[in-house]
DNA sequence: ACCGGTAATGTAAGCGCTTACATTGCACAA
DNA sequence: TTGTGCAATGTAAGCGCTTACATTACCGGT
């Protein structure tokens, strides 16, 4: 298998020097006509791409993301606005997948540092302390999404977890509901799933006659929603409504209802979380919890770009989230 | 900023020379323990990570995939699963996106060369004839999926768009609809939306008693998918049943059926494409045509592997879709 | 005819890393 | 004691590219 074409093969092909080619491929005015259209041609002749790797001084047009999954709809449109705006300041992005696993996660930063990534996307808070002393000592520009803290070191693109989960709580609380029970994601590793459940417990606790009656973990897939569902329902005294960790354990938990014969939301109310498409499609259409996934992309974009070009910003962006109402959720049954 | 720390900079606070340093990060037994010690006290304190791009060698350990959007479950779980097992071979998977953009798919390509990618996986065979002549003077091994043809000088890991439409097709005419209406994909640059389409088209052509109503063409999107369903449906005389070219799609004409006061599967059958997680969440659950997502993307991957390190496996692989007959897909409507 | 200026190009050093080859030092057999 | 062999390390060339610093050639002005 020959090896790829090489400045130097361009060069020899055009019967020029590499300095200029190199010159006509990243500043053609300084290049006459004549050379830049044989230089073309040999281009063409070779497919000549140069190898971004070699290049002696070492900005490299390349930003990382680490986001745990890619399986479900959860990080597809912010991480697709992230990489629309990258894309514009001509900078190429990089995706890695850490499986919510932190070791692994760390194994992904080093290898997209290696690979030349001069900035990274970073999902939640939640990570090793060797991650973050390798992040610090080697100044490697990062800003982390889908949540949000204050006044810490680190800067975040996203919104309050917590302060989401409790407001969609409330806003079931004020529908009667007296019975509730929590469905979170797996909150190891995950501040994200964690800060939801906490933030659905705390509104509870917080109303005089309200309790809560059960809290599972499952992971992020509609059977292990759906399965953690019917564990819940199978009480008697039942709760009569189910605050999910988000959408797609919602969608579970529908499914489980129905197969339980109970009629939502007359029987029960169900809430997600995330507005991923499938909320809207289903029936009855899913009351839940938008997170602004597309402007946090773009903002999170903005502001790598920023930092990594040198101009530390260090005030990071909180965004609103927003509870929309649709037919999961009515008000609590009366005693039947 | 002080620059990352570089193997001069370990060797030297090691006081040891770099190649001892690179021995003892690539082949660490060809080292001595004392200096490893000192070596691996020196990486930490740095916060050093190699910098591939400048490896002498031109073995990259990186490969791209282009995929046309990350914006729905259509590629995620295929891509998952691709990274997996290239992540278990030890390589970077880098990730970007072409918008469904011949144009833009050839910038990817050249952008994801240029970042080191040894290899390609790119979705469906539509391209500029420019990529094609790239991609064979540079000779970049890659491998074609989301689509299968025969005895191409491409490698194929897929499956038959066309035939699967056409079986798909098939059972909805063996359900007794005369009348069948299709919302393809939007087909330009997509010969995957295109095979569906006119697979469907095929089938019920081969009917003797049966015709297609409308063919509408829509983004993948809820949305459109909506609104071309209630196109369709505005008419007298309407289909009675829809094949869409993906469960997006179907999910709009789902969501439209039902404003329109249809019931489905009474009314009008809707036939969906990949089943994706929302198809068996609808209400009723999508009849839809399951892709292998996984197992492709692992097969993909596989054969990737397999031609980068220099075997050239040019046999391919074409794999079975699985009609999935859920609640959607109902008998015709006796005349009403 | 001569000069200075400028645009186009070439020369060569250097980027961070790998690796073939050379060197060192030490344990062991004789 | 001497020599051998081998493990550990160092030296330096080279990977594909960029760029500071020459060098060249040609322009118009005098």
């Amino acid at each position: 298998m020959k090896a790829q074409p090489t400045l130097q093969d361009v060069a020899n092909l055009a019967g020029i020097s590499t300095a200029t080619v190199s010159r006509a491929l990243n500043d053609p005015d300084k290049v006459g006509q004549a050379a830049r259209d044989r230089i073309d041609n040999a281009i063409t002749i070779l497919g000549y791409t140069p190898n971004f790797g070699a290049r002696a001084t070492n900005q490299t047009n390349t930003v990382g993301a680490i986001i745990p999954t890619l399986s479900n709809a959860m990080f597809a449109s912010g991480i697709q606005a992230f990489q629309e705006v990258l894309s514009e300041a001509g900078i190429t992005l990089l995706i890695a997948t850490s499986g919510y696993d932190p070791e692994n996660e760390l194994r992904q930063i080093k290898s997209l540092v290696s690979q030349g990534a001069s900035g990274l996307l970073l999902i939640g808070n939640d990570r090793l302390d060797e991650t973050r002393k390798y992040l610090a000592t080697r100044r490697t520009p990062h800003v982390i999404s889908w949540c949000y803290h204050d006044g810490a070191d680190q800067m975040f693109v996203g919104f309050d977890n917590y302060a989401a989960a409790y407001d969609a709580t409330q806003r079931v609380l004020a529908n009667g509901h007296k019975r509730i029970s929590i469905i979170a994601g797996d909150c190891t590793s995950n501040d994200r799933a964690r800060a939801r459940r906490d933030g659905a417990i705390a509104a509870v606790g917080d109303a005089l006659d309200a309790q809560v009656v059960h809290v599972v973990q499952a992971p992020y897939r509609i059977d292990a929603g759906r399965q953690a569902c019917e564990e819940i329902l199978n009480f008697a005294n039942r709760s009569t409504a189910l605050i999910c960790g988000n959408d797609v354990l919602a969608a579970g938990a529908m499914i489980a209802a129905r197969g339980l014969n109970l009629n939502i939301p007359d029987d029960i109310s169900i809430v997600g979380f995330d507005d991923i498409g499938l909320a809207s499609v289903v029936t009855p259409p899913m009351t839940t919890v938008r997170v602004p996934q597309i402007e946090m992309g773009r903002a999170a974009a903005a502001l790598l770009l920023n930092v990594v070009a040198g101009k530390p910003d260090l005030s990071g962006v909180r965004l609103d989230t927003q509870f929309i109402e649709r037919g999961s959720l009515g008000p609590a049954p009366t005693k039947g």
